[in-house]
DNA sequence: ACCCTAATTTAGGTTAACCTAAAAAAACAA
DNA sequence: TTGTTTTTTTAGGTTAACCTAAATTAGGGT
């Protein structure tokens, strides 16, 4: 961490674009880091060497570089920087593609870490803590999430609980009446491609799928 | 507009400076700016021939600066995009204060014109496209100041704005394509301790108290 | 009116981040 | 393996943003 705060901005970027251009574990060339950059090749050398210096790469001249450990931490920091800043701007503002990115380029650098963290916070559960690539680990080899599914995938049955039902109308508001409404527990007791039996708490109906489909269920 | 893309952050933060030294009319003074920003009046002086040059302020050698119209306009741009960035990351975030000012003062000068709106949208009506001082003016003598309520809390039949979903999750994305995502106006139409009916611009729904504790709103 | 002090500017230096042009090394081909 | 081409580095320059130290100016007191 302390070792981020005294890279410039310049810096920073080109740890990251050495990040991207080395996904097969092969040297990046001088030559290629300037194309990425938009730099001329003289101030790439120019840099990698000062990043070499601090041990954030390692350089060897004429044969390029790749990112120490210490490299690799600020590159993962970056571009996790980078992820949130971008789903925040597209998510949630509303921000075109291409525009967030040139955006979320440039704040990833000022970030701070407890403005990161709550950003993430804020977004939701999948930019957790850990690294982009540890949640995404995680998030595929555990699956025991609560599941949310419309009523029509729901297991013959099982017990859920109504969440959500799309598009109201009068036939809608009839099952609510009927006990199937948002926040009540119901058993489902038959179900098949036509029609779901279900039981709730007020007594049983019986529904097709055009409607068993709006109606969003968690386990 | 143009002329601020070639401003650097240093020009922009001396600006900025000028602008909360300037509340009296008067010419302010190297050393004043010196101190506030934290440099050698040597170096203030360097800049703010600079900015003279460009007329960006009125430099007279031993009497001081004041901005001009132009630099005005630049210190008011950076002035709201600092308030709606401290807002953001107060209000919404959680960021204490200090840390936040700290932030936001980066970050003002990254900020374009399509982010700019798009957040002071997000962060609700008065922020809009008049100065800040006369929004001020407004919230102060019309202390009918916007709630924020959870939709859980609020009043059955009237419309309100999505400003914040909490806890994203498959389930708020659900809700966010039929409607009910932050921007978005939207009209509670019955409302109890088990569930709320919405209308939104892209149909109805009905959702149970623990989602619809999830989602901000404000009248 | 004149001197003195405090504020300001000028002069000259440093560093990072860029550049071009020239030199050097590596790669390739015959 | 040797010459030629391509890549990379070195050398040297520029600009903005800082600095210190020295020179200059403004303004107050007598």
């Amino acid at each position: 961490m302390a070792i981020m705060d005294a890279l410039s901005e310049s810096a920073e970027m080109m740890i990251k674009n050495i990040h991207e251009l080395s996904m097969d574990g092969k040297r990046v060339r001088t030559s290629d880091l300037a194309q990425k950059t938009d730099l001329k090749p003289a101030t790439v050398t120019e840099m990698i060497q000062r990043l070499g210096e601090i041990g954030l790469v390692d350089y060897q001249a004429y044969h390029g570089v790749f990112l120490t450990k210490q490299g690799q931490h600020v590159a993962d920091v970056i571009e996790h920087r980078f992820n949130i800043l971008q789903r925040f701007l597209t998510e949630i503002l509303g921000v075109e593609e291409e525009e967030a990115a040139e955006v979320a380029c440039r704040m990833e650098h000022i970030l701070t870490k407890d403005v990161e963290n709550r950003l993430s916070n804020f977004l939701g559960v999948d930019s957790g803590k850990g690294s982009d690539l540890f949640c995404h680990k995680i998030n595929i080899d555990s699956e025991k999430e609560p599941e949310f599914l419309p009523l029509t995938n729901f297991k013959e049955g099982k017990t859920g609980k109504v969440r959500l039902i799309l598009e109201k109308s009068e036939l809608t508001n009839t099952l609510e009446q009927a006990g199937l409404s948002p926040g009540r527990s119901v058993i489902i007791k038959k179900a098949n491609d036509k029609s779901y039996d279900i039981e709730t708490e007020d007594g049983s109906l019986s529904l097709d799928s055009d409607l068993a489909a709006k109606i969003i269920m968690q386990n």
